[in-house]
RNA sequence: GUGCCCGUAGCUUAAUGGUAAAGCUCCGCUCUGUGGCAGCGGCAACGUGGGUUCGAUUCCCAUCGGGCACCCCA
């Protein structure tokens, strides 16, 4: 009995048997304008700074990741790892660093002038619990400057870019965190004495602080327990045990964001997820409600990846920016600035010979660069208006048994609702003289 | 991966142990050559599977999906 009701249920309803796979989404028509907002910005920067387009594969050897990220969650547990006829292991890249450090080498891009700087934008891949902001499938435009002897002035335009890219983006508000996390030499003596600090006060500090003291003892200063707050507010800051060099580094990188007018905020306790980091780390954030505590971008200083991948040592920086979040961001305020009418024409017909007619009217336009819009499957005059007004088209072109034979057209300015009679042979001309007309 | 909360039309939200109501959207009509307004009508949902029950959208379990916190991070 049950079941015959749930199986006509079934199949008198249209029911959805596949969803996207969980922390994957589609991005709809209706924001597909903010997206192509983003990438086009993101596009504009690099050009204006001069950082050459690269893309590269989505799939990855594992191993690159595996090298260069080992130790850390990202390659360790958040990689998607992909079964092909070989069972070769592939993966769908989880950030797209290494891979571009990959293609630089590979490809010889250390012939071409030095530095080379890089831009790119796509899709990485992370197997993680999705959260607002944060997804399995999400999308980086990042930025690298590859081989450069470890200039600052490298760590200071790479902040630039990815500031700027969020700022031509209107997103208000922005912060810099930046620290210098040293180098393997610094930062080494720093984890002991850290741990040395820690291990005087392990009963005051939480469980998860007293695993991670001996594997991962940077994270102890991640850590969000109110207990280890009073303990991590005293412990010894890295900037305090950076080598001359080291501190050299920190301090012209600081310099350089001051010449730019580009305010920070020194954050001690601001470390990276990827161990392939050295010196410089950086994170945007925007006081925005939306994402508290969420990076817009993030990146540093990476002088020793190069050596993970080959034997060469190739000093880098870079960063990315979270596509998804700042989408996030401006749809809110994106969509209130929308215009009332677009720069478009609404093509209607009435009667089978206009509608024919209007066929050709339509790659007349498309040919001029007008662009057009239709509802030729619609037939009475008044739902095709209702239609234009909809598409929010500028004006509307009429087109009637009467005009076919007379061979004119009427053009409607849908805002006024002023209408003038036009010869089909002007059609385009009187458009764009009517489009340039102030909306 | 762990813990907590949530899942009703495309969207936002109601009600109910006896299969569901509304607003917006969408489609149509009023209005057969003039849109935006109004009136009327229509399409359309209890995430999935199982259990308890005469009967489950409602209670229970599982699962999938979403949110939050942790973890981690763009």
């Amino acid at each position: 009995m049950k079941t015959t009701k749930r199986q006509n249920k079934k199949s008198a309803g249209r029911k959805i048997f596949f969803q996207s796979p969980k922390g994957m989404r589609d991005i709809l028509p209706e924001d597909q304008f903010i997206w192509e907002k983003i990438r086009d910005e993101a596009v504009k920067i690099a050009g204006e700074y001069g950082y050459l387009r690269i893309d590269t594969p989505i799939l990855e050897s594992a191993d690159i990741f595996e090298r260069t990220g080992e130790g850390t969650d990202i390659v360790e547990k958040q990689m998607y790892f992909i079964k092909d006829k070989k069972d070769g292991s592939l993966v769908l890249r989880p950030e797209g660093t290494a891979p571009i450090m990959r293609a630089y080498i590979q490809n010889g891009l250390n012939k071409i002038a030095q530095p080379l700087k890089l831009f790119y934008i796509g899709p990485m891949f992370r197997h993680e619990s999705p959260q607002a902001g944060r997804y399995r499938q999400f999308y980086q435009a990042g930025f690298e400057i590859i081989g450069a002897d470890g200039d600052p002035i490298y760590d200071a335009q790479i902040i630039l870019a990815s500031l700027r890219l969020l700022e031509e983006l209107k997103i208000k508000n922005l912060v810099i965190q930046i620290n210098s996390i040293g180098c393997k030499h610094c930062r080494l003596a720093y984890q002991r004495k850290l741990q040395q600090y820690y291990k005087n006060h392990q009963n005051k500090i939480c469980k998860d602080c007293r695993e991670r003291l001996q594997p991962r003892p940077l994270r102890l200063l991640d850590c969000k327990d109110e207990k280890c707050a009073p303990i991590k507010a005293k412990a010894p800051i890295i900037l305090d045990q950076l080598c001359g060099q080291c501190k050299k580094h920190f301090k012209n990188v600081l310099e350089y964001l001051d010449e730019l007018s580009l305010s920070y905020n020194l954050n001690p306790h601001l470390v990276r997820g990827l161990d392939y980091y050295n010196r410089t780390v950086f994170e945007i954030f925007s006081d925005m409600p939306q994402f508290s505590g969420l990076a817009l971008a993030s990146g540093g200083r990476y002088d020793h990846l190069s050596e993970m991948i080959s034997h060469k040592q190739i000093c880098a920086v870079g960063s990315a920016v979270g596509m998804d979040r700042v989408a996030e961001l401006l749809k809110s305020s994106e969509i209130k600035h929308l215009p009332l009418k677009e720069q478009k024409v609404f093509l209607i017909h009435i009667g089978d010979e206009a509608k024919k007619k209007g066929l050709s009217l339509f790659e007349e336009l498309r040919k001029a660069g007008v662009k057009a819009v239709e509802s030729f499957g619609r037939e009475s005059l008044k739902s095709q208006l209702k239609a234009a007004d909809k598409s929010r088209a500028r004006l509307s072109l009429i087109l009637g048994q009467k005009e076919v034979f007379e061979e004119v057209i009427i053009i409607r300015d849908m805002k006024s609702g002023a209408q003038e009679t036009a010869p089909l042979k002007k059609m385009v001309e009187e458009v764009k003289k009517m489009m340039k007309a102030p909306l």
